[in-house]
DNA sequence: CAGATATTAAGACTAGGTCTTAAAAGGTGA
DNA sequence: TCACCTTTTAAGACCTAGTCTTAATATCTG
């Protein structure tokens, strides 16, 4: 009776091809699996998977919004609270692209992300440089977990700052760093005061 | 005689809309420029923009590929040359997605990544953890610089490294880290070995 | 005003779908 | 074996966002 009919074996097919290589169009599909052009449809259908352009826009905006979270502006995770010049928290949660498939460890350099913007947002200047860390990863931390990351200013010579960041996840502290930061007051092109 | 031309204009205004909003249809876009359609169709060609859905898969793709470069997978850079448990050497180039637009700078976990994860592959070790990291940003990187990094493995007491890595820019040391590395010999589940 | 350049229009075609309606094929129970 | 029902395929009309070609109009400049 239902001993997984041709259709769904079909559509599981379809649903694999999709998942390896999402450019497919129908008529690939159809080719691919041995059916007609009107089937494939049908079961895109009754999958709910949307047509190759929708598929393609949809990968385009997703891919460049994670891209964004990761890679560009503001801070690396999500800014909870803020005390310019004094201390900050921010919040982020582990997702599979940040793990080594291997381990299942997440990768340093995104925690290093997350306190390294923790920090240079917390710096009460229109723009700062990273100069000095130094770093301590304690305990591994895993897919889903939700680091809770803490910074806090604890001495301020001129532009020169020395900020503690320590990050907790389920309040067990899994990472802390120090981080000496310069800040940069104008708009001069003095960006080599500290080269060579 | 070469006033710049309300058609150069729009061209220009044509290629700012599209930066900024790359899935504006041709339409869309005429009646923002107050230009027809074919107009629109006719500086596209000249400026070699390609259609709305070419443009679209482009992103998909190109963000899918960046997002696996910084993500996921292998080594952050590419990898030139290693030593297995002696050195490596990676090249990076710097993408507009990893500077600060107010500076122009390079956002200094870009950097680390790189530094890291070549100290983690020169590990001969199925798995390795960062555990300490000492790093020192020596002058500010921007956008289209290349940079090379070259890790060394100093110091070697039975599963934990100590690595050194140091990065050019163009030949001038821009960056330089150590690194303490714990490798992971087997599969077993001995991650708390180092914790608290 | 002539001539060149820029712009718009018109028509035919394309891919990769949509949605609706209809026909054919196939297996199953009585 | 027939009738039924599900599954599959087909056929036709429509859509978007283009393509490419050819032709007609504006508009500016010397």
């Amino acid at each position: 009776m239902s001993m997984i009919s041709r259709k769904q074996q079909r559509q599981q097919s379809l649903q694999a091809a999709l998942d390896d290589n999402p450019f497919l169009t129908d008529e690939q599909l159809a080719q691919q699996l041995e059916a007609s052009v009107p089937t494939i449809r049908l079961d895109r259908l009754a999958l709910g998977i949307p047509e190759l352009r929708e598929r393609t826009k949809h990968m385009a905006l997703d891919a460049q919004k994670k891209l964004q979270a990761i890679a560009s502006e503001d801070i690396v995770g999500q800014l909870i609270d803020l005390e310019l010049g004094h201390s900050g928290i921010s919040m982020m949660q582990i997702t599979p692209e940040m793990v080594l498939k291997r381990t299942g460890v997440a990768r340093g350099h995104f925690i290093f992300a997350q306190a390294n913007s923790l920090a240079l947002a917390v710096i009460d200047a229109p723009a700062a440089l990273t100069g000095i860390a130094n770093v301590k990863y304690k305990v591994p931390v895993h897919q889903g977990d939700n680091l809770v990351a803490r910074a806090e200013v604890v001495r301020k010579v001129e532009t020169k700052y020395t900020i503690w960041v320590k990050i907790r996840n389920n309040n067990k502290e899994v990472f802390r760093a120090k981080f000496l930061i310069v800040s940069i007051p104008k708009e001069g092109d003095n960006e080599n005061e500290n080269s060579r």
